[in-house]
RNA sequence: GGUUCCUUAGCCAAGUGGUAAGGCAAUUGACUGCAACUCAAUGAUCGUCGGUUCAAUUCCGAUAGGAACCUCCA
């Protein structure tokens, strides 16, 4: 099956070939820890999740890494305000996040390093881009000198001289150019590390080049991925890092997932048009959540509000409804709904493997659905036929990774339905309706 | 100023150089003891104006509107 990918890099849809036959190797920048995540952090943790269950359906193996920043100037503001120590405000903010990953049921990455265990790592990379000369010390703190990178931008299309012009940012007299980053910060406060450089902290683009550096044996990886917002400047300097280092562009395919939009403005905490990830779970639920995310394509924003989320929560049921009719009336008839039955999922695995186009994927769920549906009223049920389409259904579950469940029937179950069934049949509606009450509460109707 | 992106029915949304998938909502019908679920049917000159072409929603140009990045914001 030729996965195919659109490559930041080039611009282009990309045919996927592996560095390693087989197995696929992918770091996504993770969250700064310093508070609780919106919904839009939420996105590249499903759409690079669901990058990764189609690549192990289709039997590759993954390594998948995503970082925590649990040290930054936030960080260190955060844990001085509470009285409390930089490791424990990152802990408190990594275990609620993860909360929000399992909720939203995504796997957690194979990995999810964090900066402090990788400090000794990043201070020797950063001495090598210091031998190298392409980066300079000033005062204790050293600077990535973005002019020995010849194609610097590359990635976001920005030109040195266009940003130096529109550069907002305002010039710090120890940086030789505005464009030049930290690589390693002076730190007067708060939690520091010591360096040949003096006590200080690594600066933010230097961590993901560095993991990526450490972690993987090669020197460049399949995919890296990431939000839009970091394509420049963070993906640029962590390319330029690898280019000096190592001369190569540290991923062969770069993937950015576009933005979430609340009521058709931008999520910010200054306007307090916001949404919480942990909110929205509770409120909206995990598997509605999930749809939305899932129902435009990965590269495009998508624009939260009150009749999207309805529509959500009613493609959930439908599918909830589905998958249990179909489980009740296999076990019913005494089929095995753990076995194995023929897949009928190729254009649902096309439409992944096309830039993980998840719009069509899901139309290829409805399609099924439709065909289930239509098995069920069947005046004469093609039992076979139904359990493909309730494997094939569950397994576009798990890989979309919705998590809809279906009921297993214990003899008590199956009895109570029988009895319901035969008192219906009788007309005997006195007594099957708090029989059907019954069923419904065990989420079997 | 520089660099990207978006505009398809009330809403969400796919797609292609040859006259527009799918879902939600709505309306009608079917099924049904009632309800839920379900099934069937019904809706779009694809922002506007030009150009290329036998043919454009799809390519090119312009224009209107919207958005993002250039600020350690996914």
């Amino acid at each position: 099956m030729e996965i195919r990918l659109f490559n930041s890099w080039s611009d282009q849809i990309e045919s996927f070939t592996p560095i390693q036959p087989g197995q696929v190797s992918l770091y996504v920048c993770g969250p700064t820890v310093y508070d609780f995540v919106h919904i839009g952090n939420m996105r590249p943790v499903v759409v690079f999740d669901v990058l990764r269950r189609l690549f192990e359906y289709l039997g590759y193996q993954v390594t998948y890494v995503s970082n925590y920043t649990d040290i930054d100037d936030k960080i260190i503001a955060k844990a001085m305000s509470e009285h409390r120590s930089e490791r424990e405000v990152a802990e408190f903010f990594i275990t609620a996040y993860e909360d929000n990953v399992n909720r939203i049921n995504s796997k957690l990455p194979t990995a999810t390093p964090r900066v402090t265990e990788f400090v000794s790592e990043i201070v020797a990379y950063i001495k090598g881009l210091v031998d190298k000369g392409a980066a300079y010390v000033v005062d204790g703190e050293v600077f990535f000198q973005v002019s020995s990178i010849p194609d610097y931008g590359h990635l976001s299309h920005m030109k040195t001289d266009d940003l130096i012009v529109g550069a907002r940012v305002e010039e710090s007299g120890k940086k030789k150019s505005p464009l030049d980053f930290f690589l390693w910060k002076k730190t007067e406060k708060g939690l520091s590390f010591d360096s040949p450089w003096g006590k200080g902290r690594p600066g933010w683009h230097t961590e993901c080049a560095v993991m990526i550096d450490s972690i993987f044996k090669e020197k460049i990886i399949d995919i890296h991925g990431g939000g839009f917002d970091l394509k420049f400047p963070h993906h640029d300097n962590e390319i330029a890092q690898s280019l000096a280092q190592h001369g190569t562009r540290l991923a062969n395919i770069w993937m950015h997932n576009g933005f979430i939009n609340l009521n058709d403005d931008k999520m910010s905490k200054s306007t307090g048009n916001i949404l919480t990830a942990k909110d929205a779970l509770a409120t909206i639920g995990g598997p509605a959540l999930r749809l939305m995310l899932l129902s435009t394509h990965y590269r495009l924003p998508v624009n939260f509000n009150q009749s999207f989320l309805e529509t959500a929560r009613a493609e959930v049921n439908k599918m909830t409804a589905a998958i249990k009719q179909l489980a009740v009336t296999l076990q019913l008839a005494g089929r095995d709904i753990e076995g194995r039955y023929p897949l009928l999922i190729d254009d649902f695995i096309k439409a992944l493997a096309d830039d993980l186009n998840t719009s069509n994927a899901l139309t290829s769920v409805y399609d099924l659905i439709k065909l289930a549906h239509r098995s069920l009223r069947e005046n004469k049920p093609d039992y076979e036929r139904m359990g493909s389409y309730f494997f094939t259904l569950k397994t576009m579950f798990h890989i979309l990774g919705l998590d809809i469940n279906y009921p297993r029937l214990t003899e008590d179950d199956r009895s109570l339905f029988e009895r319901y069934q035969a008192k219906k049949a009788a007309r005997d509606y006195e007594g099957s309706d708090p029989l059907r009450t019954e069923l419904i509460r065990r989420n079997i109707l």
